[in-house]
DNA sequence: ACAAAAGTGTTAAACTTACACCCATGC
DNA sequence: GCATGGGTGTAAGTTTAACACTTTTGT
């Protein structure tokens, strides 16, 4: 809503103002998207439950820059829509996704990121129930592929003193496609947080790209940190990884794949049991106990406000 | 770090790649800038610790769009500098701030926001000992002052169904001027978050923008938000509205502040403590016990990795 | 003396952690 | 029967919330 009506002069100031004589970037679009799917090529077991794993979906490029590299999906902002507007639409047409969570978690602007010249990135965090969205195969213009995705910290330095500290972290970036048709991507982005002046200063850089386009190694990178730290302990936005219902075993899954540690499953379901509700459907066929599924209680997550 | 070397296909590609066909917005960087500082106007009392406050920075434009309307400082950016850079630059340049936390928080773009044209604006949270810094006041250019920020949320409607919620609220947004050299500023604000398909989206929308310029209203409300979030219950970020040595109820006050409540003295000293050192300095000169002066244990804050 | 704030101790309730245990199913 | 995951109980340890209380200063 704009309730904006200008004085007579100000009119006549914006009639003659010329927003291009200002130089101006292109502004992007970039978007993470995350889904839980089963791994392939394991052993049948009748028994055994497959396995899943924290997928990222990558396109490859058809066309310059980095052509053949595999990149994330995104696109450039159109007159007349917002950025988020930008990534709903770029979402829809390179995966065919309609309902996600969709969030900014940073901005990436550095100059030089991009070689046709001055682009600012909004990277988006994209979450989606993966089984509900088959991925377009490999068409000529492009192809998409969910690659699973896990990352691990190395402590390089660590100096703390009384009013200064330096943390310097590699981190590890490993992208597997299952089916082989991908060698694995790897990639090493070194993380360096400074305190200084009171003030906390974070700054990553790509010291492997592993062969994706761009600074998409980094943004990658940030989009694992920020689904972590925004998933938390019993962060609501795990929930956006799952199908509207869903087994408690699965959920806990999920934030075990997310946080890269086991939880034990008595503590883990007390601890979510305010944000579930029963339902009546039991999942059948397989080889032990059958398990209730679940669904959102939305008045446990709205109900303080 | 860039590690691109285009092939010489690329390369011949990116030599007549002309960005300037594809039309682009402006961007811009806007701070909402808060520290924590006395409130005027109180009675002398020898006994009692001045009152403080939580205060926004505004300035007062001195040029069209929207002349002699309170804004938040910020500025668009140019090439060759990040968007980070940006806000650090019109930061030092508007308030002559050299150190900050700084912290993009949200993108606002919708179109039509900026009479000018398409102009995309980050918006910073930034935070800073405000006893270090004295505000330029009016020159003829423009006009700096602190205001005393506080709000409100009203619940409007609330509607939660097994599969779907909706829950809008008021936000009444208060901005004042202790020194009484300006009028109040009130503003409201309306908050709609909807749950449906199994993700939420939440919007805001300006419903009296109480005087300010742009869509700055929304802006100073999500940086509230974003401020009180980040906070969280022993969030770090607190200590970066401090002085280097800071008083354990000085710091309580922050707290108490930002969480909009009070806290109980005897168990927020037991919950801050790890985070904070004692020294050897201590404040007198007040008509009550001395109080012992604190500084951050960089230790724990920087403990776990 | 005394008001104001600095700072500590005590208790009950709530939550977390770890582990042990039983249940239901398909083959 | 039995492997596998579904699901529950319980006791120890830790954290939180509430409140009462003592200490130290300047006038």
């Amino acid at each position: 809503m704009n309730r904006y009506t200008p004085s007579p002069e100000e009119k006549s100031y914006l009639e003659t103002y010329d927003i291009g004589l200002f130089p101006r970037p292109s502004v992007a679009a970039d978007m993470a998207v995350f889904s839980i799917l089963g791994m392939d090529g394991q052993e049948e077991n009748y028994r055994k439950d497959p396995r899943k794993s924290l997928k990222l979906l990558l396109i490859r490029r058809g066309s310059h820059p980095y052509k053949d590299c595999w990149a994330l999906p995104g696109g450039f902002c159109r007159p007349g829509e917002s950025v988020l507007e930008t990534a709903r639409r770029e979402l829809l047409e390179e995966t065919g996704v309609t309902d996600a969570y969709l969030n900014p978690f940073s901005i990436f602007s550095e100059p030089g990121r991009d070689p046709r010249g001055w682009i600012v990135s909004h990277a988006f965090l994209a979450l989606i129930d993966g089984g509900r969205y088959a991925v377009r195969g490999g068409t000529d213009a492009w192809e998409a592929r969910w690659f699973c995705i896990s990352f691990e910290k190395r402590l390089l330095e660590k100096e703390i003193r009384d009013t200064s500290a330096r943390i310097i972290c590699a981190c590890d970036l490993c992208l597997t496609d299952e089916e082989g048709k991908a060698p694995a991507i790897k990639a090493v982005i070194r993380e360096q947080k400074d305190f200084w002046n009171h003030h906390e200063t974070v700054q990553y850089d790509i010291v492997e790209d592993g062969g994706l386009a761009f600074d998409h190694a980094k943004i990658i990178l940030c989009a694992c940190l920020a689904l972590r730290r925004e998933a938390g302990d019993t962060g609501r936005i795990v929930f956006d990884l799952m199908p509207d219902r869903f087994t408690l075993t699965g959920l806990q899954r999920a934030y075990e794949t997310i946080q890269g540690k086991s939880l034990l499953t008595a503590n883990f379901r007390r601890k979510i049991a305010p944000f579930v509700t029963e339902t009546e459907e039991i999942l059948e066929g397989v080889g032990h106990r059958p398990a209730r599924l679940f669904r959102r209680n939305l008045e446990t997550f709205y109900g303080e406000e």
